[in-house]
RNA sequence: CGCGGGGUGGAGCAGUUCGGUAGCUCGCCGGGCUCAUAACCCGGAGGUCGUAGGUUCAAAUCCUGCCCCCGCAA
């Protein structure tokens, strides 16, 4: 099987060398072009651009995949494409370019949490469970029909990043092990249930504003949240004119707010208690904090943020 | 030249405005108290205050150059 594989960040990166590793033919890749990254918009390949300049596979550069971009990919002559995280869509055009077709790698159980981030969306919906799914792309979105799924638990206190990472090495060894079946003319998907592609809530992209904590939330809603902004776009809220990351949380029991003072209530308030660095929510809960990043400092324990600290703080409440 | 915050013993901070030999909360080491402890008490080690130069009797503190870290924005 020719492949073509069509990817842009990291963990698209991670599964490309895993590819090439276990064996496949990995003919060209198909990859955003260089995009200016940091303080300093520094024009930068992306990881998959550089991962395939290493392996020496050809690289074609497009931020959308029209007729040029899809000639190109024809050179190639492909027989399937695997796509992780591209980053844009592909018209019909684009689909029928390897004579199989494409398989999507995608970091939820299909048809749910369909859309940009599935990782993200599955955590702070506080679900327990969650998966890979590799399907045979269409014109929708995630809506193709399903080739396999492989669930997996979401392990409490599991943030966006670690679980993306698991759900990556998840991906690669079904990618691996589908691609010959599909090679073989084995597999052949199921239709999603068309009931539950429109009535499930779709994995809408993140953004800062959603990333911004509002204290009125119960501690666990925030937790979940925290857990899904990490490491993109990270949760946040504000202290006076500056702002401030939280890394990590968890949302205590319910039974130790009744040693609080009055002042210590009144929501978005700080308060210490036997090292524990809490924050009053909404509904009467408790938030502990443990990793936060002020503005302009490392990131860092909240314990430690908290002895540097000369007055109470509270946080700014609500949106 | 996008905007902004910051570099002070291992950690987080104060001290810089109005120069005068380093402080707080922890951690660490030793000892004590305790049934016990992340609690408490006593003692101790550890810092050329990012770096280079300048001003001064004297610089963490004033002036200049440089390096590094980070938030926002993109």
């Amino acid at each position: 099987m020719r492949i073509v594989f069509a990817g842009t960040p990291a963990n698209a990166e991670a599964t490309l060398a895993a590819m090439v590793a276990g064996g496949l033919d990995v003919v060209a890749v198909l990859t955003r072009p260089d995009a200016p990254v940091g303080r300093k918009r520094i024009l930068t390949p992306s990881p998959v651009a550089l991962r395939a300049a290493q392996l020496g596979i050809p690289i074609i550069k497009a931020a959308k995949v029209e007729s040029e971009t899809i000639e190109q990919i024809k050179s190639f002559k492909p027989d399937l494409g695997v796509i992780v995280a591209y980053g844009s869509i592909l018209g019909a055009e684009a689909l029928e370019a390897p004579s199989h077709g494409w398989v999507n790698i995608h970091y939820s159980l299909l048809p749910a949490w369909r859309g940009a981030s599935p990782v993200q969306s599955s955590i702070w919906a506080g679900e327990r469970e969650t998966g890979i799914t590799i399907f045979q792309l269409d014109q929708g979105m995630d809506t193709g029909p399903v080739h396999m799924q492989i669930p997996t638990q979401i392990e409490p206190g599991e943030n966006s990043g670690s679980l993306l990472k698991r759900l990556t090495a998840l991906g690669i060894s079904g990618l691996l092990e589908l691609v010959p079946r599909i090679a073989a003319g084995l597999s052949i998907p199921t239709e999603q249930d068309p009931k539950l592609l429109v009535s499930l809530p779709t994995a809408r992209k993140l953004n800062r504003d959603l990333a911004r904590i509002n204290w009125n939330a119960s501690a666990r809603e925030i937790e979940c949240q925290v857990l899904a902004m990490n490491p993109e776009p990270m949760a946040w809220t504000t202290l006076g004119n500056d702002s401030m990351r939280i890394l990590d949380a968890r949302a205590l029991g319910a039974t130790s707010t009744e040693s609080l003072s009055q002042q210590d209530s009144l929501i978005g308030s700080v308060s210490i208690q036997s090292n524990k660095v809490l924050v009053h929510c909404g509904n009467q809960t408790l938030l502990q904090l443990l990793e936060v990043q002020p503005a302009g400092k490392n990131p860092m324990a909240a314990r430690d943020w908290a002895r540097g600290l000369n007055e109470s703080v509270i946080f700014d409440g609500s949106k």
